[in-house]
DNA sequence: TAGTTCATGTAATGAGTTACATGATTAT
DNA sequence: ATAATCATGTAACTCATTACATGAACTA
């Protein structure tokens, strides 16, 4: 069996929360999630009218006062079985491509010094993704658990996303102690200092 | 420009270490770097081939008793330069989809229950990687620092997996405790027990 | 007036995965 | 005998990304 597209379950899943557009929709992936799931426009609108010839979710253009028109789409039942039925599947296991790691691996081709700037360049990411991730559960902390129970569901990928950058962050602290080793290490042998 | 491909460089870092076959970068990569990065034979052949044809590369038919004929490749000047200059760029931003946090997200679709189990499964996935890596880790540390001095380099990327899974697996505990709670929050509800 | 945001779409590309095919040998 | 390991290859496919195109309105 060829492995399924999973871009459709992150769309019927924002669109079951409410209706809305592939504009809509690419940005609540930008700011709800897009720390560990990304969509871009040339796939959900074209994943988009495929889920509607297959009747997972309806269409309605909607008129705006000044903006260009809308398609905003709505889940049906067909669709929320779909997502449902996903739901509870296994997750297929995760197939890391992790750059940075490569290069640290093959890294005695070019020392230690050169990955220490790669790794500080990293830290730096990580601390401001952990911000990024404390505003938005500051925010969401202040949302009135109302009309949707997604809140408590939303919490729980943040503190996935704090500890794993934290713990990230607490590998590119100790990398770049060992790396600052390392590289000591060789001048010394290069001035003859051996232990 | 078009997003180039890393790959070449994941099999030219291992072809870098010593001269070796699609079958033996398979199979170096399944026990070194699997847990970061993963490659599969289609690509490797075809990438292996056109490496060639670019001059990066050069391969040797090697006879084997009794086994079938290997095709050992060879890292050439070139490919070395082209190694060294993929390592001294910057590595692309990660772009990870993790399935598990989408189905956690739109988890109210389901309840809670249902998310345990599958969180639980994933705290099995992250021991026994956990174990893994230790096994790995052990394995290095009787090796004598000889020909190849990349085991530190080895050794750096191996923290990084075991402060990854240890990340996760807390956070599995965390989640399953709070989407424990979450139940019986609702059950309560159920049967009128208000706070 | 030039740039940004809003909004949708499609064609081309590429990269990687899967499935399939072959065939020898070795272990059970 | 038959399953597993060793070893390579390719065709089909799909998925996603990129690039490009359009166009209106708002903002500096």
């Amino acid at each position: 069996m060829p492995k399924e597209s999973k871009s459709r379950y992150a769309l019927l899943g924002m669109i079951n929360t409410m209706p809305m557009s592939g504009y809509d929709i690419k940005d609540m992936c930008d700011r709800s999630i897009s720390y560990f799931w990304h969509e871009n426009y040339g796939n959900i609108y074209t994943v988009l009218r495929k889920m509607e010839t297959e009747g997972l979710v309806t269409m309605e253009r909607h008129q705006q006062d000044g903006r260009p028109e809308k398609k905003v789409y709505t889940i049906t039942t067909a669709g929320q079985e779909a997502l449902k039925a996903w739901l509870h599947r296994s997750p297929e296991p995760r197939r890391l491509r992790e750059e940075l790691l490569l290069q640290v691996f093959h890294g005695s081709m070019i020392g230690p010094e050169a990955l220490i700037q790669k790794i500080k360049q990293q830290r730096k990411y990580c601390q401001e993704a952990i911000m990024n991730l404390s505003e938005t559960k500051e925010y969401l902390e202040t949302e009135i658990d109302g009309k949707d129970s997604l809140v408590p569901y939303w919490m729980q990928t943040l503190s996935f996303g704090k500890k794993f950058y934290k713990a990230e962050m607490a590998w590119c602290d100790e990398a770049i102690q060992e790396f600052t080793k390392l590289a000591e290490s060789v001048k010394d042998e290069k001035s003859g200092n051996h232990s």
